[in-house]
DNA sequence: TTTTTGCGGGG
DNA sequence: GTGTACGCAAAAA
């Protein structure tokens, strides 16, 4: 008997027939292998024909024969009926689509045959990735490089303390001439490892040019094909059961697999010797048997990239972001030459090469904790989850459900379904327009989870869609669900927030990083729900239960606003899931009572909550209209911070001078309620710019390239410095961001746009930074005072502020 | 204007 | 591996 912690699966075929191979840890840490040779593929079927003539069916193939080995008839849920089904063995996993292919060209609809055979049996078996498996069965003798045991019996076990993983970062340097790059014709230069040993640090640059280092960690040898028998060495020495690398499933691994290629070196780091090969698909995924390899790209890429503040996952942009440290800065495009001329100046390349693979290491690290939770609860191996976007997730999480309820997994929408979901469009959120204006006293509410609780509360789903028991009609779309039987969609929602809602109770008594991770990973499901199901590719695509969330969900936020109405609170923005108010005569311990009032009447899960209460809220209007802008506004807490959505205040192309501008005549209007000094600030400040007192720094306007300098047509004033410092033998490559600042003279701007370098004696041209970037910096928040900042005349007849306050 | 292509990440 | 990304911006039609 064995108790084990799987990480990785895959499944090979021996003596014509299919063995599962589960690879982990023992709870004393050392490697293993499980297989397992019990497991047959099957799918299922809807037909009228007999199983007797169906099973006789034998289809030809080029490795040989697709057959039968066995038929069952069955019952399971689909969409809220129960259904009559064949379920069919067939003797190998690659036989599926053949013989259902075969069955479907007579009258015949075949379900569940796209399911990959490991996932199939982590199903079926109920086995869960990084938790404890107890194994019964003998240790064999088949070659790999950790110990195999042949399991008669696989049940997953309660568990134990799940042991730490062992992870190493790879990351490699290569020689590039030029632009692009070419894998066939130059070589990899440098491969650094990351690691931890006995707690310190393993670090480890493999290079083949001498020189002179400082660092105990450069590993000289004598030349490409030497290095990669390295590679090798020190994967096999190290036993990483994480290897992890940055877009090492699109650069590093496919990069050291074609130069492996080239030297006929055989790439067996994998635990079973499996020679590593190059992925031909679009999309690159490079997985070595019994090593989890982790491309910590694909899971930013994928999972947590739109909660990041950068709009970029370079190495060096997500790093600075999420761990505060930086790639180290070397002239890349200067290392071949570099390297050609055998100088000293390696070393800082080496470094550079290190330190990739320590960000990447601590990366991986920092995220991995989240990418086992959520291997844990969709039960699929951490190589899967981490590649997989937000709407896979759902689905398969879903999908491990099915067999806990016996509903049958629909199949995937073909492409015209898919074409037709995505033509059909329904109406999103609902928005109150705000009056621009500067309101006291307000109070915001929001509902806690309003897609996913509406979707719980109102059975939402296709199975209880338009039942034929119920008539409890939704007013705008005249749809109905199923009051009576809950409908696997919602169940399993329900299920995502109960487990949460315990977690979080834990969390109370005592948090860990664990329990954090686990909670993330299920809020993640739990708001990916409602997107999941007007996602076109979905499995359980539903556009009459997306439609349907929204529609409800408008409902309810309109009740709410009449309620507030009718209860003597003016109402100034709503926004899908919250409503800003005015308190008025009112205190915040009536604001409290009205949400309770108001959650008294909601149903099941569903909750307002009170989100809270500002002294002093800013509406602007929307360009071009005296309508108040969405999503742009401006409040002070009862601490006194500042909550900025929508402002320019954060963007990078704007100067500094106008950024902190904005920030400062919002606080003073905000905090201190004073226009005329925000006026006074405003045209202080302008004449400041007029006389030349603003240092130049706080006037660099940064704007990004986005492709190749060549290739710009029309040359905006970024552009015209870019082609300058190109002429002065500085490649500006797309991603650049070109510093500028517009100087005094005549013509247009990018004839007067200089990097901070050029500039010499120039003045910055005042005109254009008060009509470009201070004016409409303040404009539209002064306007709502009447005050027409663009017009200097119009400051004399500026209304007072206590106008403005009910 | 609509349709098609290509990029991101990596050196 | 019982499979074939995705969402957007720029270029082309």
């Amino acid at each position: 008997m064995l108790i084990f912690y799987p990480f990785d699966i895959t499944y090979k075929i021996k003596n014509d027939h299919a063995i599962i191979y589960l690879y982990g840890k023992t709870a004393d840490n050392s490697r293993v292998c499980v297989t397992y040779t019990k497991f047959q593929p099957y799918f299922y079927a809807q037909t009228d024909a007999s199983p007797i003539d169906i099973k006789k069916i034998r289809v030809p193939y080029a490795q040989g024969t697709a057959e039968i080995v066995d038929i069952q008839q069955v019952e399971k849920n689909f969409t809220g009926k129960s259904v009559r089904l064949l379920k069919i063995f067939t003797k190998l996993p690659q036989h599926v689509p053949i013989i259902k292919k075969e069955l479907e060209r007579s009258r015949t609809t075949c379900y569940e045959a796209d399911i990959l055979f490991t996932r199939r049996f982590l199903i079926d078996h109920r086995l869960t990735p990084l938790s404890a498996v107890q194994a019964t069965g003998s240790f064999t003798n088949e070659r790999s490089k950790v110990p195999v045991f042949e399991a008669t019996e696989l049940v997953s076990t309660e568990t134990q303390r799940q042991p730490e993983s062992r992870i190493l970062a790879v990351d490699i340097e290569t020689y590039n001439p030029g632009k692009g790059m070419n894998m066939e014709k130059y070589p990899i230069i440098m491969i650094a490892f990351y690691g931890l040993e006995n707690s310190q640090p393993f670090k480890k640059v493999l290079t083949w040019k001498k020189f002179p280092v400082t660092n105990d960690y450069t590993e000289f040898v004598q030349g490409e094909f030497e290095m990669l028998q390295r590679f090798k060495e020190i994967i096999d020495e190290y036993k990483p059961d994480i290897l992890t690398g940055y877009y090492s499933d699109g650069f590093d691994l496919p990069y050291i697999i074609t130069r492996a290629r080239k030297y006929q070196l055989q790439l067996d780091i994998s635990l079973d010797y499996t020679v590593l090969d190059n992925d031909k698909r679009d999309i690159k995924e490079i997985k070595i048997n019994g090593i989890v390899h982790l491309d910590i790209f694909q899971f930013v890429k994928h999972v947590i990239g739109r909660s990041l503040k950068t709009g970029s996952f370079k190495l060096d942009d997500v790093a600075a972001e999420i761990l505060g440290e930086r790639k180290h800065v070397v002239d890349m495009d200067a290392l071949a030459s570099v390297w050609d001329s055998q100088s000293d100046a390696l070393a800082a390349y080496a470094e550079y090469n290190l330190q990739d693979a320590k960000i990447t290491f601590d990366l991986c690290k920092k995220l991995l904790p989240n990418i086992e939770e959520l291997a844990k609860i969709i039960g699929l191996p951490l190589f899967d989850v981490s590649r997989m976007s937000f709407s896979r997730l759902v689905e398969s999480y879903i999908m491990t459900q099915t067999s806990v309820h016996n509903e049958l997994i629909p199949n995937k929408p073909d492409d015209s379904s898919m074409a037709n979901h995505r033509a059909k469009t329904y109406v999103g959120g609902f928005v109150y327009q705000p009056t621009p204006g500067l309101y006291e006293n307000v109070a915001v509410f929001d509902f806690r989870s309003l897609y996913p609780t509406i979707i719980i509360s109102h059975n939402i789903s296709p199975s209880s869609l338009r039942c034929g028991c119920c008539n409890d009609v939704i007013a705008e779309t005249k749809d109905w669900f199923c009051k009576k039987k809950k409908g696997f969609l919602p169940l399993v929602l329900e299920d995502i927030v109960t487990r949460r809602a315990r977690i979080k109770e834990l969390m109370k008594a005592g948090s860990n990083l664990m329990l954090e991770s686990r909670s993330n990973a299920l809020k993640l499901l739990a708001n990916s729900f409602y997107g999941y199901l007007g996602f076109a590719p979905a499995r359980w695509y539903s556009f009459e239960s997306a439609e349907n969330v929204t529609a409800l969900g408008r409902q309810y936020i309109q009740q709410v606003i009449a309620a507030a109405q009718s209860s003597n609170f003016s109402v100034i923005y709503s926004d899908t899931d919250s409503i800003f108010m005015r308190l008025g005569e009112k205190s915040t311990a009536d604001a409290r009572s009205f949400v309770e009032k108001i959650n008294a009447t909601l149903p099941g899960v569903m909750e307002l909550d009170y989100e809270g209460f500002y002294p002093a809220a800013l509406f602007v209007s929307a360009k071009a209209s005296s309508a108040g802008a969405k999503k742009k506004y401006a409040m002070l807490n009862e601490h006194g911070k500042l909550k900025i959505r929508g402002f320019e205040t954060v963007r990078r192309n704007w100067s500094v001078v106008a950024k902190q501008m904005q920030l400062r005549v919002l606080e003073i209007i905000l905090k201190e309620k004073d226009t005329k000094k925000a006026v006074a600030y405003t045209k202080e400040l302008i004449r400041s710019i007029r006389e030349h007192k603003i240092p130049v720094e706080q006037m660099l306007i940064s704007t990004q390239l986005t492709r190749p300098i060549e290739s710009y047509g029309s040359i905006g004033p970024h552009v015209a410095v870019a082609r300058r410092i190109v002429q002065r033998g500085t490649p500006v490559p797309p991603g650049t961001i070109i510093h500028f600042v517009v100087a005094e003279g005549s013509g247009v701007v990018r004839d007067r746009a200089f990097a901070p370098d050029e500039l010499g004696q120039r003045k910055y041209d005042a005109d254009y930074y008060i009509n470009n970037q201070i004016l409409p910096s303040v404009d539209r928040i002064l306007e709502v005072f009447g005050v027409d900042i663009k017009n200097e005349s119009a400051l004399h007849q500026q209304k007072s502020l206590s106008a403005f306050f009910g």
